[in-house]
This record gives structure tokens, sequence and C-alpha cells, in this order.
DNA sequence: ATTCTTGCAAACAATTTGCAAAGAC
DNA sequence: GTCTTTGCAAATTGTTTGCAAGAAT
């Protein structure tokens, strides 16, 4: 998607192109991974402020728009990530709270299954698994 | 686990066995599946009352004796199932919200390529896969 | 009798909402 | 100028904590 056609896709909804938007946006697509506070905060290393709901209503705009997509990695917040670049799974190590990702083909056999077996289509993208990384295993 | 084991392991531990902790267990039994407040509630239908705090409390407890567990089905609140029933991975579906179980080893294909390329050992019984189910794939 | 547990209310954290002012079109 | 979006503060929701009273051992 280029820097224009989601300005147009907004309008084209009746929405507007804030610089809150654009920033959001920005800053998501910079952190890789966050949560709604990190994604302010990080919004606030460059521009003067962005309140903590508009973060909020932003994020669930370009949810929405198909833009971003959250997934659960830990109890506390969900964690944010372009859409565009989710086509992964990931993983979360309970030793060390490392968050990796890993080629979405992983998870052929498992979405083959369910869709085979029981008709469910899997969204991998957001398919979180927790367990252990090498480096924890032993410790 | 027989009924008098899990209290004999409770005592071992210094803990002690309270009507409470013995209802919101069998809460959490009956359910299948359920929220701290769902759980709460439960327990309310039977006995006259228990806090909802002390369901936080006991629920912790009964996660750090190994007897239930815990996933996020939802961006609300966690949901806690028996350990020992917890053997499966859960399917949440977008459309309708149902929430279903199917067997592990369904997942066998994932967990092996993890473990053999990346030395990740997965949580199977901690895992949950969101998608659409048969009957709101058309929807 | 001792020590763990509970209930209650207050403290917290994450998120949502109402509304007037500011901004995009 | 119209209608959306923002900021702010207050309201909600989910969870935790301190402490005195109550219960298990």
């Amino acid at each position: 998607m280029t820097e224009t056609a989601w300005h147009e896709e907004l309008r084209a909804k009746g929405y507007r192109v804030t610089p809150q938007r654009q920033l959001v946006l920005e800053a998501v697509k910079t952190l890789g991974h966050g949560t709604p506070e990190e994604i302010c905060a990080k919004v606030r290393q460059t521009a003067r402020g962005v309140n903590i709901s508009t973060v909020y209503r932003t994020l669930e705009l370009l949810e929405e728009l198909g833009m971003v997509t959250h997934t659960h990695l830990n109890h506390v917040a969900p964690t944010y990530h372009l859409a565009a670049e989710a086509d992964h799974v990931h993983l979360v190590c309970r030793g060390c709270g490392e968050v990796s990702e890993v080629r979405p083909e992983m998870a052929d056999g498992l979405v083959k299954g369910l869709e085979e077996e029981l008709g469910f289509v899997a969204d991998v993208r957001h398919l979180t698994v927790f367990g252990r990384c090498r480096g924890c295993r032993v410790a």
C-alpha cells in the first residue's frame, strides 16, 4: 500500500487524515510490536503529544481498515503490529519473555487438519505459541 | 487425583482446605471454561457467597498447585480450566464466539517443527487458534 | 491457641466514553 | 461552514492489596 493509498481509503470511508493517525501508524511500523502504551510513548518521542485515548481510537480504526492486527502476547495488554507484516506465527518464551516470529507454513499441518476435519478456517496471523526457547529450556 | 488427594496436598504445603476453595474448584470443573467472574457467579448459584477477590486468590493458588491453568481466549478476561482436562488446543470462532477444543495431536506438526528447527518447546495446552467455524465461514 | 483465609473496601491498571474545542475537508 | 477528530477528565472494568474478623488445624 502506497503512502497515499490509505489516505484515499480513509477519505473514501468518510474518515479524515490527521497527523495523529499518521503518527500512530508510523509508530507501529517502527516498533514492529507494541502495546497501546508503548505506541503512545513512541509517538511522543517525535511529536509533542498524542493522547492515550486517541491511540486506542486510532488503533481500533486502523484495525477496522485492516492495516493493523493485534495478538495477546501477555496477560496485561494487547500487542499491535502491521497487518501487512503480520504473516507469521508468534512465539513467546515463558522463561525469558522473548517474542519471536516464525514462518506461517510452520502451522500448515494444523491449519489443514482443522480445515479438513472441522471446516474451521484458522487465522494463523493471530496465532501465538507459548513455550520455552532453546536457551531457557535447560535453565 | 482423588477427592482427598488434593486436600492432603494442600495441607502438606501448609495451606488449608476451605469450603471456598472446594467450591471454586468444583465450579471450574462444572463450567469447563470460565473467567474469574463467571466462576464467581457459578459458585454463588449454590453457596451464599464467595468474594470475587477470594476467587482470584484461589485460582492463583490452584494454578500454583497445577490443578488449573488459564488461557487468554478474549481480550477481556483470562479463562480458567482444569489442568487435568487441559490437554487440548482451543479454538475460538470470531463469528459466533464459540469456544471448542480439539486433540493436541492436531498440532503435532507445528510442535515438532518448532522443536527441531528452533529448539523451542511449545506448550500446546496454552495454544489458542482464532478463526471461523464451519457455520460462520459462509455467513 | 496459632496461623491461614476471607470479606470488604480502597487502590490500581487498562480501556472507554461524553463533551466542548480544534482541525480536516 | 460543516462534520470529524482530539484532548481531557470522568466513568468502567478487571485485578490486586491491606487489614481486621473468622475459620481450619
